[in-house]
Order: structure tokens, then C-alpha cells, then sequence
DNA sequence: CTTCGACCTTCCCCCTAGGGCAAGGTCAAG
DNA sequence: CTTGACCTTGCCCTAGGGGGAAGGTCGAAG
């Protein structure tokens, strides 16, 4: 009859690949002949092909062996929930292509699509390519600490951007990454941003970004990269603690 | 900015998966805190999520680091191949899909189709379903085998079958299965056979059958099955051998 | 101030489905 | 008689993590 490397050719697979079939008890281990090979019959290539099919549909093979010994009843509902599955897989398959494509083109989208659309407009409006690259690194990490603030902070940035006189303050922000430290253009913006911040959010309940860590170090790598965007802060930061405690003598430190 | 378990929720993956992508240098180690913690930017964020689109298309951890220091050009012609990579995996999870169905409908096929129409049309022709169950063992491990001479013969089989003498032979040795091994019927079959045999295929060149290892331990498997077939086996082997030192002398054993 | 649950750190072993190789026995052909 | 193609068992190796141990850290609540 069949050697164990006939078999493994005629159902394509490797002999090894049978042995390990055997010793996992998928297939029983045949008769040998008079020098220990194995030999085969037609019922071995039967269920070995029975096997290959169902360990390419993905079934593990300790799943199969269970399978092996099932009823018919079973072994068929068994088989029905083997093809949705492969028929799910095959969906992924097709979606993590899709999703391939979009990386090929860079347009895997890591944020909500309106906040992408709102960097794009960014630029529009006259900021530069590093102030647009640094808010959305800022907004990737908010919406993936605080994904439901983040929202609310994102539209209360897209509603500040309409007031004219607020967007001017960023645009002057964005401009003062080049400038010295010392020059005094820096402490009129300052000035400017406190007060309207102040006018947009109150004295008493200052912006959460003071208090929240993770604002405070997005903060600071955004200084990293500008000393006068430093000294900038450090002078906002000045003068709302003085403000804060003009308003409310409670608040220490 | 983030821990190593908020990026992990935020991409889907799991921080054991993040680990090893930096042990396998996928992504860079990023810096630590004061407690020895990673923290991540938003830049890890859209790398993970890269390599993680990647991951599930197929690509090796060691491809996807190699492809992540790569020029452009490169990488657009990788992602074509891996494109084309799934395009080919998707067509062939819908064949396994396919072949697991025809497993469920028991419409798997060992052998070509033409064989198993010639054994379906045995039992048309009045032969025994265990006479049919035998010759598909015989022919599964024929064509395992040695597949061309098992096309040759089968053609030939199927050719005996349709002389109407021949036909009879076979079906009387179908039928003889459960009879005495004593019974004086078996040596009239023996002599038929033997007559026609040598009808057939002449006296000189015995059917390669008497040959051929392989034929022989299907026979040796077929005769266990019955005790009259056994004595059947013996007595034709008998009277070929007879018939064969008569004709050419210099047969011996 | 402690304590609790949820994090984080490194280290090490486990899994699947086999692949590869070694050291030796067997077989058929030239 | 050798040669090349088989076969045998046994052991280690791989990718892509999972699970858990042993210990450090954090924020909130009592």
C-alpha cells in the first residue's frame, strides 16, 4: 500500500505534516511493514483529506480531532460554523486591503474625519504647515486620553477660530516661534490672549488645560521646540495666576 | 502623553503586542518618566497604527521593519505586492470555502471524475455496494500510486465491463463472497475467469497484475474480507500459472 | 495615612503548525 | 556494491504573541 511519503504527494502535503497529524491522534497511526514503515490505505487518504480541508479553513487541529470523532448531526453544524466564519474572514481580508490602499494613498485617518478637515483648513486660513502639524499632534493625543473632552474642547476651538479677533491671537502665536525671547512683541500677545481668554472663559473658572496634566505636558513639548513660544507661556501663565487671585483670594500656589 | 495601555486602546492591540514590536525593533522605545514608564507621542500612535495595517494584511514583523526604513518608491512597490499578496489569499480562502462545502455534501473528490461515475454506474449494473466501496479503495490507491498505468487500466476496466461475458464474471465473483469456501461453484468461476483472462490478454503476458507488488497487497487486503474470495484468489492463481508454464516453459514459481 | 484596584516594569515559559537537521535503517537501480 | 531516494525517531527552532509571577506606581476613597 502507501508509503507515507506517496500519501503525503498524492493529498499535497509534507510527511511531516502527517506525523504530526499522528501524534496529535487527527489520524490514526497505520499498520507498518516488516521495516517499520508505515503503509497506508485508501481510508487514510480519505481522512487525510478530510483534514487538510478543514486545517485550511483555519480550524485548529485539536479542533478537528474533536470533530473526527463527532456525530453527523454536529460534525454538519460544526461545518456550518466553520464557513460563516471563513466567510468573515474573507470580509476582513478584503477590509484590511481596503485599509491597505488607504495607507498607500495616506488616508488612514487616526482622527475623526471633521478634526482632519479642520487642520486642512488651518493652513487655509494662514497659519503655517508646523503650527497645522503640531495642533494635530496635540488632538491625536487628546482624543486618545480623553476621547468625549477632547470633543468639547475641539468644538470650542473650531468656534473660537470664527472670532476674528481670537484667530489673530493664534496667527500672532503661531508667528512668534522665530522671534527672540526677550523681544517685547511677546508680552503685548500675552497681554492680548489674557484678556480675551478671561472675556471668552471667565476669571473664576479658568480653562481646564491649567489644571489637566496632560494639556500641561502637551504644553511642554510645544515649547520644546521655540524658546519664545517658552517665555511666552511662562508670561500667560503669570498673569492668569494674577488674575485668578485677584478674582478669587483663595486660590494659592 | 500616553502609556503604553492608551495607545494600546486606542490603535486595538494589546500592550504585550506593543512590547514586542519594540523588541523586534518595529517601533522605536520611546523615553520614560520619572517611574520608568513609557510615555508615547502621537507620532507612535500613527506608527502603530501603520505597522498594525500591515500586521493584518499578512506582512512578516521582519518585513514590516525592513519597509519601515525604506524610500518611498519602495514601499509603494511593496505595498503593490502585498496588495496582490491578499487579492490571492481572499481567492483562495473562497476556494477552501468552496471545497469545505463540498465536503459537507460529501461531493469531495479523491478520485477523477470519471472514476467515481464508473463506480456510481456499478451499482446500476448490479453490483454489490461492498463490491463498489472495495473497487474505490482499490482505485484510490492505484492512482495514488502510479497514476498513469492506473489510467491505462482503468480504461480497460471500464472497456471488460461492457462486454457482456466479462460482466457476468465479475458480478458471479461479486456475489461469491458469502459462499462456502468449499462450495463447488468457486472452481467453475476460477475456470471462467482464467478462460477469459487468457482470452483477453493472452497466455504469454499475464495482466501486469500478478506482477506488481502494489496490485498484490491490495489483493492480499480484498481476500481478507472473505474466506471464498480467498480460496476464488488461490484457485485462479493456480490455473494461471498452469496456463502460463504450458505456453512458455521457462516460468517458473 | 493607608489601602485598594488598576496600571506599569521585566522575566520566563507556553502555544500552534510545522520546518530543518542529525544519525541511522531500507530499498531499487545501475 | 554503491548510490540516491526513501523511511525511522529525536531534538531544536520559528512567528506572534498569551499568561502569569514578582515587584513598583498611581489616583481615589475611606
Amino acid at each position: 500500500m502507501l508509503t507515507i511519503g506517496q500519501l503525503a504527494r498524492t493529498v499535497g502535503v509534507s510527511t511531516k505534516t502527517i506525523r504530526v497529524y499522528h501524534d496529535k491522534g487527527l489520524l490514526p497511526e497505520p499498520d507498518r511493514d516488516s521495516s517499520g514503515y508505515r503503509r497506508y490505505d485508501a481510508q487514510a487518504v480519505a481522512g487525510l483529506i478530510k483534514i487538510r480541508t478543514l486545517s485550511e479553513a483555519g480550524v485548529p487541529l485539536a479542533r478537528i480531532r474533536e470533530l473526527s470523532t463527532a456525530a453527523a448531526p454536529v460534525f454538519h453544524e460544526a461545518l456550518d460554523e466553520i464557513d460563516n466564519d471563513l466567510t468573515a474572514r474573507i470580509r476582513k481580508l478584503r477590509h484590511t486591503q481596503q485599509r491597505l490602499r488607504d495607507l498607500a494613498a495616506g488616508r488612514i485617518h487616526i482622527l475623526p474625519a471633521e478634526v482632519d478637515r479642520h487642520l486642512q483648513q488651518l493652513e487655509h486660513l494662514g497659519f503655517t504647515p508646523r503650527w497645522a502639524a503640531m495642533e494635530r499632534d496635540l488632538w491625536v493625543v487628546m482624543f486618545a486620553t480623553l476621547p468625549d473632552t477632547a470633543k468639547d474642547w475641539f468644538q470650542d476651538q473650531v468656534d473660537a477660530l470664527t472670532d476674528p479677533v481670537l484667530r489673530q491671537l493664534y496667527l500672532t502665536y503661531d508667528q512668534a516661534h522665530d522671534l527672540d525671547p526677550g523681544d517685547p512683541a511677546l508680552e503685548a500677545l500675552a497681554e492680548g490672549i489674557v484678556t480675551e481668554t478671561i472675556h471668552r472663559y471667565g476669571s473664576a473658572s479658568l480653562p481646564a488645560e491649567a489644571n489637566s496634566s496632560i494639556p500641561q505636558l502637551l504644553q511642554g513639548s510645544v515649547n520644546d521646540s521655540s524658546p519664545a513660544w517658552q517665555r511666552l507661556d511662562s508670561l500667560i501663565r503669570h498673569r492668569l495666576r494674577q488674575a485668578g487671585t485677584e478674582a478669587d483670594p483663595s486660590v494659592h500656589s
